[in-house]
RNA sequence: GCCCGGGUGGUGGAAUUGGUAGACACGUUGGACUUAAAAUCCAAUGGACUUUGGUCCGUGCGGGUUCAAGUCCCGCCCCGGGUACCA
């Protein structure tokens, strides 16, 4: 008996990439079903064992749509610009180009070995000219347009200079970086390089003094989602606020969009609950402040504009504007030092210190709108700039920021909320009732905040207002190994180049590092210019621009003329089935989103979210070994034994662990520094190793690669295994331990088509009827485990029909060759070897996924419990054919109840629920 | 702090709508085959009692609803993730 797993695979492997097996079509009457992986970056490491855990899942669930008469799009491609390459070109001068190739070509490699179901003739690789021209093209895009929040939709930029032609730019509500008012013949006044000028501010993509996060380590900006607690993800490098002049996609303008459209995808929760916390809606008012003295007014944002009248002081943020226009020179020393010693704490220094509360008072005095009362104006780090208007109005009644900032200063603490006792907090419940406020007293809640807004409205001092916490996408990157940003400077203004002269190619350089003066690596090219002799910018795209529409180009990979045709959008539609990691929740996954709606509003796509479904995978974490070195000696001790001891723990490769015991002959061998080492070990000569869950990677010695146990187990196992492991949404520590089960599972497959000289013992004889209840019992629960995406429980029922099958001794062709479809999404190579043994032609991805039939199982009963007053059971039998959800009651005869209730009448025994019966006695 | 998840044997995990908790697998123990090992096969495997027929207790803790709760409700504890002065 043989199950020779190498040749097996080895050969359908050629047979599928030989025969095209798995190519797609437009051109199809079949419905469709789009299932996506995010594709990786091809980083030099190579793939560990929990990379293709999301790529098998993918792959099973391709298989089972195809399987199911569907026309299946199922690419991979690679997200190949990215830091890694440049850092490794800065440090051998490599072209990144070159060591990219290299590792696409082993994770290529290393892929096909899996036995994946990609269609591959659909590759792209974002750093390829042939694909970043489109990047580019996007951009161009995104810069001849703006966004009309009248009807909430992007459209062309031509469509905005004949509005302001007409009307100016009063009757329009459009997305803008700074808020400008000008008439029709203002408009038409202006010189065109004025005009220009002006529709920058409402261009899609522009250009800005902004803060961004600088990140002098890495030589470039983060963006937000790119820093996490205040230092970069990558490097761990510390970052610092900085303003630069930056290109940014406007994609606040979709931020309601953003969010409603999250009610309208099956997405996880947690990605969902993550993206809404990001955009960070809330809604309240704006109200503006006279300033006593000053002609000037302060505008802040609140979601509580019903506690005006318990406003007792201002406060600005210290980097405000106004802060220097409205000091008075009294206080003029107090209020520099203030402002001086917050500009020089970082970030970070004011994150780890909320707890303490400054700030310096102005001198200058606020008139509040209604009473008419003097409010001194503070300043305090505690309210930020960037949020709102970086100003608020201080209610220490009802908010505890402001209450503590009262109490620390001395400030008046007056109480607007009926029957609050102040003295330890704010009462922060908007259903709290008012007093001392005029004519909001007595109400609460929403009408409250209503009448509150109306009177402001009708004073002219405040209006409803909705702010967001998401802010513009930064765009510009100082790096070299990223798409060009196709631009050009002319007059020191910004414009776009023209559709025919892209791909703007990356120019070659002598160093990938920023120049003397800080410039970008591309500032190094020679002739980075247009023809006319105009300076390019020398900016990159960040890593996202080109994963946020690679989707799109999926459909139709090969196109010279657009981004896509509109057949191929319109025929593959959103991506059905989107399976990827979590972490790119705010990141990726929002940009991607923001793509889509603006593809939506050009009208090339007739779809406004990019994926109907998304499967977080979990991580596959790695187990760690280690070893004790007693601190000063070459000597180590078993990690049971360790008292006293001062040790160093180190981290053992996990090649040479087996269990908890160290193989301490491959151990010495590992390094120089070990090869006299000593070890303390338990009484029976073993040393034990200490062991931790962690992140699977190179430094910790504990990554399991793919190869090595294709090699040993065969692909089939492999990704058996990987299923096994448990849910697919579930993070889990590596346990190679288990793959034996499931190699048990494909050695018991086979032999159920063999004998032991390895000939077919299969006949095309009549199927019993046990046999054919085992197989359609299969049918159901793997039919059934497949829609709900349960990939582990489907080996089980797998296993289990194996087991049955060989205790029936089963050799019924019909019956083997449904269970062979039904393996095959899962272990597919030994699926097509079987299937094709049994005498079929061709390749089990056009079989036709079996049918269910339950007749087959009608003979049989279901057994189901029957308690009394929810103590006494019996087992009740129904015919299968009776659905049991649907039986209303069951009327026992007396003789059924005398001999199941030991002689006793009931009172009472119809009593059904479902399928179980209850009788009360 | 706030917002999401989650807590089931020695281990990974099943239990789809409230309905026989622990499927399936790993591990462990015992047995068969073998000169031996590996492989394979068989049996046992939540705990405690036990007259061997069963009985009782068991899904983080404490209550509740129900004929019936891992599942629903209330109050805690712990773990994981997100977020962090967001007005």
């Amino acid at each position: 008996m043989a199950y020779k797993f190498f040749d097996i695979e080895k050969k359908w492997q050629a047979y599928w990439a030989e025969n095209k097996t798995f190519k797609s079509t437009t051109n199809s009457e079949k419905p469709k079903y789009y299932v996506l992986d995010m594709f990786p970056y091809p980083s030099g490491a190579g793939l560990h064992v929990g990379h293709p855990l999301g790529y098998i899942a993918s792959d099973i669930f391709s298989r089972y749509k195809r399987l199911n008469g569907h026309e299946v799009l199922h690419p991979m491609g690679y997200d190949s610009f990215g830091l890694p390459a440049e850092q490794y070109a800065i440090q051998t001068g490599q072209h990144p180009d070159i060591t990219t190739k290299e590792n696409i070509k082993r994770y290529r490699e290393q892929l096909d070995r899996i036995g994946f179901s990609f269609d591959w003739d659909r590759e792209i690789r974002t750093s390829e000219k042939e694909y970043y021209g489109w990047t580019q093209d996007i951009f161009i895009k995104l810069f001849n347009s703006w966004y009309n929040f009248d009807n909430c939709k992007a459209f062309t930029i031509n469509s905005l200079i004949s509005i302001f032609e007409i009307t100016g730019s009063q009757s329009v509500d459009a997305a803008c970086t700074e808020p400008m008012s000008f008439t029709a013949a203002e408009w038409n006044a202006m010189s065109e390089d004025n005009q220009y000028k002006v529709l920058l501010n409402y261009r899609m993509a522009y250009l800005s003094e902004s803060v961004v996060n600088w990140c002098s380590e890495l030589g470039t900006v983060l963006a937000n989602d790119e820093v996490k607690n205040g230092v970069s993800e990558r490097g761990g490098y510390p970052v610092e606020q900085k303003k630069m002049q930056q290109w940014s996609l406007r994609i606040t303008a979709y931020a309601e969009r953003l969010l409603s459209g999250l009610d309208t995808i099956d997405w996880p929760d947690s990605i969902k609950e993550i993206q809404r916390n990001w955009i960070g809606k809330s809604q309240g008012a704006t109200v503006s402040f006279s300033i006593n003295g000053h002609d000037d007014k302060i505008e802040v944002f609140t979601t509580r504009p019903d506690t005006i009248f318990g406003v007792s002081f201002m406060v600005l943020a210290p980097e405000h504007d106004l802060v220097k226009k409205i000091m008075n020179d009294q206080h003029r020393a107090d209020v520099d030092a203030y402002v001086e010693k917050t500009s020089k704490r970082s970030e970070r220094d004011r994150m780890s210190d909320v707890k303490h509360i400054s700030g310096a008072f102005t001198g200058a005095y606020a008139i509040h709108p209604f009473t008419g009362e003097d409010i001194p104006i503070w300043i305090g780090d505690y309210v930020l700039a960037h949020y709102g208007t970086g100003a608020i109005m201080a209610v220490p009644s009802g908010d505890q920021r402001d209450w503590s900032f009262a109490n620390h200063f001395g400030l008046p603490i007056p109480n607007i909320i009926e029957g609050a006792d102040l003295s330890n907090g704010a009462i922060e419940d908007k259903q709290a009732v008012l007093t001392h406020s005029d004519f909001l007293n007595g109400l609460k809640g929403k009408k409250a905040i209503g009448l509150a807004i109306h009177e402001m409205e009708k004073k002219n001092v405040g209006t409803r207002k909705i702010n967001y916490k998401l802010r513009d996408a930064g765009f510009s990157r100082q790096r070299y190994w990223g798409e060009p940003i196709p631009v050009y400077f002319k007059n020191d203004m910004p414009y776009v180049l023209d559709r025919k002269d892209l791909p703007l190619e990356l120019p070659p350089v002598d160093k990938y590092l920023p120049t003397k003066d800080g410039e970008p690596p591309l500032a190094r090219a020679k002739n980075w210019t247009t023809k006319e002799g105009y300076p390019l910018e020398t900016n990159t795209m960040p890593g996202w621009a080109g994963s946020s529409w690679y989707y799109l180009r999926y459909m139709d990979p090969q196109n010279n003329h657009a981004l896509f045709s509109k057949k191929a959008a319109n025929y593959w539609g959103q991506v059905d089935l989107y399976l990827g990691g979590a972490e790119h929740a705010t990141g990726h996954l929002l940009y991607v989103r923001f793509w889509t709606k603006f593809f939506n509003d050009m009208g090339q796509i007739p779809f406004d979210e990019p994926a109907k479904k998304l499967i977080n995978q979990g991580m596959i974490q790695g187990v760690s070994k280690f070893v004790y070195r007693i601190d000063g000696t070459n000597t180590f001790i078993s990690s049971n034994l360790i008292k006293n001891e001062k040790v160093t723990e180190i981290h053992v490769d996990v090649s040479f662990v087996n269990g908890d015991i160290l193989d301490t002959e491959a151990f010495k061998n590992w390094r120089k520094e070990y090869k006299d080492a000593e070890f303390i070990t338990e009484q029976d000569g073993t040393y034990i190793c200490g062991s931790a869950v962690e992140k699977m990677s190179k430094s910790k010695y504990n990554v399991v690669n793919p190869d090595e146990l294709i090699e040993r187990y065969g692909a089939d196992a492999l990704r058996l295994h990987e299923m096994f492991l448990g849910p697919i949404e579930m993070h889990k520590p590596w346990n190679t331990k288990g793959i034996d089960g499931v190699s048990k599972f494909l050695r018991k497959f086979w032999a159920l088509y063999h004998d032991e000289e390895d000939n077919l013992t299969v006949i095309d004889n009549e199927p019993t009827k046990e046999e054919l209840k085992v197989l359609h019992k299969t049918i159901k629960v793997v039919q059934d485990d497949m829609e709900r995406f349960s990939f582990n429980t489907t080996v089980s029922h797998l296993m289990i029909c194996v087991n049955e099958l060989g205790s029936l001794k089963c050799n019924n062709k019909t019956v083997l060759s449904e269970l062979a479809i039904l393996a095959a999404c899962h272990a597919p190579h030994i699926s097509e070897e079987l299937w094709q043994k049994l005498g079929n032609l061709g390749s089990i991805s056009y079989a036709i996924f079996p049918i269910f039939n339950p007749e087959v199982l009608v003979e049989s009963n279901h057994t189901y419990p029957v308690s009394f007053n929810g103590k006494m059971r019996f087992k009740l039998t129904l015919p299968l054919d009776i659905d049991a959800k649907k039986v209303e009651a069951i009327i026992l005869t007396h003789e059924d109840a005398q001999k199941w209730l030991e002689g006793k009448t009931p009172k009472k025994i119809i009593y059904v629920n479902k399928k179980i019966i209850n009788v009360v006695l």
